[in-house]
DNA sequence: TTGTAAGCGTTATCAT
DNA sequence: ATGATAACGCTTACAA
C-alpha cells in the first residue's frame, strides 16, 4: 500500500502553504482564481482524496453508523438494504457486523465499532443475549443508540419494530376463523422478545374466543427448521394433536410442513398452518403458506430515519417507538372457507 | 456524544505524561510498577479504550477490510459468513458495503472506503458492472485486492471463485445420463462472467455428447426468480420444447418450476430440472430439486484468508487464483432412472 | 524511569 | 490572498 496523495503533496509542489490548498480545494472564496485553478488541476492529475481519518479525527465525528445483526438471513439483511439506502443517501457510511446469533461476537463487534469508529449504533440483538450491559455501555458513552427489530425492553431509545402481537393475533383470528379449534404454536427461543409477543397475541386470542389453552400445543424450539421439524413430529404423534400450527417464522413453518407431510396429512384440509415474515419462498412450496408480513425493507427505512433524526438533535426522539403494523396474506396452507 | 477518555486526561489526573501512560498501557518494561499500577488502574475506572482513529491515522493502516458485494442473497451472505469468521479471528474489521446490483452504488461505495478507511478490498462486482476502472483504481493505489465469486478476468488480484465450469458440466453430464435430449439453459445476464462459465460447462457437454444445440433454449435472463418464470412459460410453449432445463441459479429454479407446474407438467417425468447454489429451499419443494453445490462459505473462507496472506506479503500471492470444486446433489426434479 | 517533541492529514484561527 | 500554528489522540525517537 502505497502513500496516497495528501494536502501537503500538493503544497510542495505548487509551493504554497497546506493552507491555501485546503482552502482552495473547498471553494473558499478568498483564493485566487489562478491558484485555485493550479490547486484542483493537481489534485486531479494526482487523484487526490481527503483523508477520512484525519477528518474525522479533528471534527470527533467519523459519519459512519455501525449496524450491529445477529445473522444475514431473508428478514434482517432485508431491513440492512433499508437502512443502507436510507443512511447512504443521507451521506452516511454504514459499517454492518453480524454476530452469528453469538452473545459473544455480539459483544466483540460492539466493542471494536465503540473504539471511535463510529459515531453511533443502530442495534439488533441477538437471540442469545440475554445481558445488556454492552449495549448499556454504548449509552453510558453517551454514543447514540437506536434500536430495531429485536429490542431490549428496558433500554430508553428510539424503538422501531413489529407490532408483533398484532402479528401474532391476526394469524390465530385467522385460523380460528377458518374452523381450526386445535391451535399450537410454535415459538423461538424463551428470553426472545419478538417470539413472546407473538405469542402473547396468540394466547389473547385464544382466550378471546375462550379456547383451552393446551400448554403442550406451546412449543419453544430454536428458528430453525430443523428444530421445527422435530419439533412438528411430536405435535403430530401426541395425544392430543393440534388442527392448525402458527410457527412464528417462515423458515419454522418450511420445517413444519416438511413434517406434516411426511406424516401423509393435507393442508389446509387436515391440518392449518401459518408462517411469519413473508419471505418469497412461502408462495413457491404446495401448497403455499399464509405468512403474516412484517415489512422489514420499511422497518430498516424507518430506522435509518430515526437514527438520522437524533443526529440531528431532534427533541422527543430518545424514547420514540415506532411500531410498524404487520399484514397476513392469506394462502392455501390455511384457507379452507 | 461525550468527549471519551483519552490517554491526556490519565496523564493530567495522574500528573504524568502522556507518552508514560502510552507506555503504561502497553506494559513497556521500562515503566515503574507503582506508576503503572495507577495508570492501568485509573483507565480501568475511566474506562478508557483507545482511539482507533489516532492509531491508524499513525500507523497508516485501519486493521479493517472493505467487502464490495452486489446483493445480500443466501449465497454471498453465507460468503459473508466466511469471509468474517476468518476475519474477525485474524483481528481484522470487516465493512460490508453491499451495492444492490448496481454499477453505480458500486462505485460510490468503492470511493467512500478508499478514503483511508480500509486497508485494502475484497470484492464481487455487481450483475450490472461492465467497466472496471474502479476497481482498477484501486490498484493504481496499490491497495490490496482480493476478488471472489463474480470475479474480473482482466485485473491481476488473487481471485477464489468455483469452478463454474465444471458446475455446467456435471449438470448437463446428469441431465443426458438421465435420458434427456433436449436440455435448455436459463443464464443470467450476458456480461456475467460466472454465468457464462456455467453456460460454457453446458454447451461442451452437449458438444461431447454430439447433442444439437438449440439457439432457443440458450435463454439469457436476469438473476430473478420472475423473468425466469416468464422465460420458462416462453421455453414451454416454444415449437421445440425442451424436456429439461438447467437453470444457473436455486432461485431461477424456483420459478422455472412454477411454470412447469402451472403448464400441468410433471418433474422428472416430462421435464427434468437442475439448479445452481444448493439452497435449503431446494430441498423444501415438491419435487425436491436438484442442484449444484457451491460452498460458499469455503470460498467465503479461502477469501479471507488469500486477504490475509497477502498482507502479510506473500509472495506469489499476486495473481493466484484458488478455484473450489463444485458438487452436485440429485434430487427428485432430475431424476428419473 | 520519565518527559519532550515531532509527526500522521486535515482545518480553523489568527496573523501577515 | 496567503501563511504559520495549533489541535484532534496517539506513538516513538531522543533527551534528561
Amino acid at each position: 500500500m502505497e502513500k496516497q496523495t495528501t494536502i501537503k503533496d500538493i503544497a510542495i509542489a505548487l509551493n504554497i502553504s497546506t493552507s491555501t490548498v485546503s482552502r482552495a480545494l473547498r471553494d473558499a472564496p478568498d483564493v485566487k482564481a489562478e491558484t485555485k485553478a493550479a490547486v484542483k488541476a493537481l489534485s486531479e492529475k494526482l487523484d487526490y482524496q481527503p483523508n477520512r481519518l484525519a477528518l474525522s479525527l479533528l471534527n470527533r465525528q467519523t459519519n459512519t453508523i455501525g449496524v450491529i445483526i445477529p445473522n444475514l438471513d431473508y428478514v434482517l439483511a432485508t431491513m440492512v438494504k433499508g437502512i443502507d439506502e436510507v443512511a447512504l443517501e443521507a451521506g452516511y457510511t454504514v459499517m454492518v457486523c453480524q454476530s452469528d446469533e453469538s452473545y459473544g461476537r455480539e459483544i466483540v463487534n460492539t466493542k471494536r465499532l465503540l473504539d471511535s469508529l463510529v459515531d453511533g449504533f443502530i442495534v439488533s440483538v441477538s437471540s442469545e443475549t440475554k445481558i445488556f450491559e454492552h449495549i448499556k455501555k454504548i449509552q453510558d458513552k453517551k454514543i447514540p443508540l437506536v434500536l430495531f427489530d429485536r429490542i431490549v425492553n428496558n433500554i430508553a431509545a428510539p424503538k422501531i419494530r413489529l407490532d408483533n402481537i398484532d402479528g401474532g393475533i391476526q394469524a390465530t383470528e385467522h385460523l380460528i376463523e377458518q374452523g381450526y379449534k386445535k391451535i399450537a404454536i410454535l415459538a423461538g427461543p424463551e428470553n426472545l422478545n419478538i417470539s413472546n409477543k407473538r405469542m402473547e397475541g396468540y394466547l389473547q386470542t385464544l382466550k378471546a374466543h375462550s379456547l383451552r389453552t393446551d400448554k403442550g400445543h406451546i412449543i419453544h424450539c430454536d428458528f430453525n427448521q430443523q428444530y421445527a421439524y422435530e419439533a412438528t413430529k411430536e405435535l403430530l404423534a401426541s395425544k392430543n394433536r393440534p388442527d392448525a400450527i402458527f410457527t412464528i417464522s417462515d423458515r419454522m413453518a418450511i420445517g413444519a410442513m416438511l413434517a406434516i407431510k411426511e406424516k401423509g396429512l393435507s393442508m389446509p384440509h387436515d391440518i392449518g398452518l401459518v408462517g411469519f415474515n413473508n419471505e418469497p419462498i412461502v408462495s413457491l412450496v404446495t401448497p403455499a403458506i399464509s405468512s403474516v408480513e412484517m415489512y422489514a425493507f420499511e422497518i430498516g427505512k424507518a430506522t435509518a430515519r430515526a437514527y438520522i433524526e437524533m443526529m440531528s438533535g431532534a427533541a422527543g426522539m430518545s424514547d420514540q417507538e415506532i411500531i410498524i403494523k404487520p399484514k397476513l396474506f392469506i394462502r392455501a396452507s390455511s384457507k379452507r372457507r
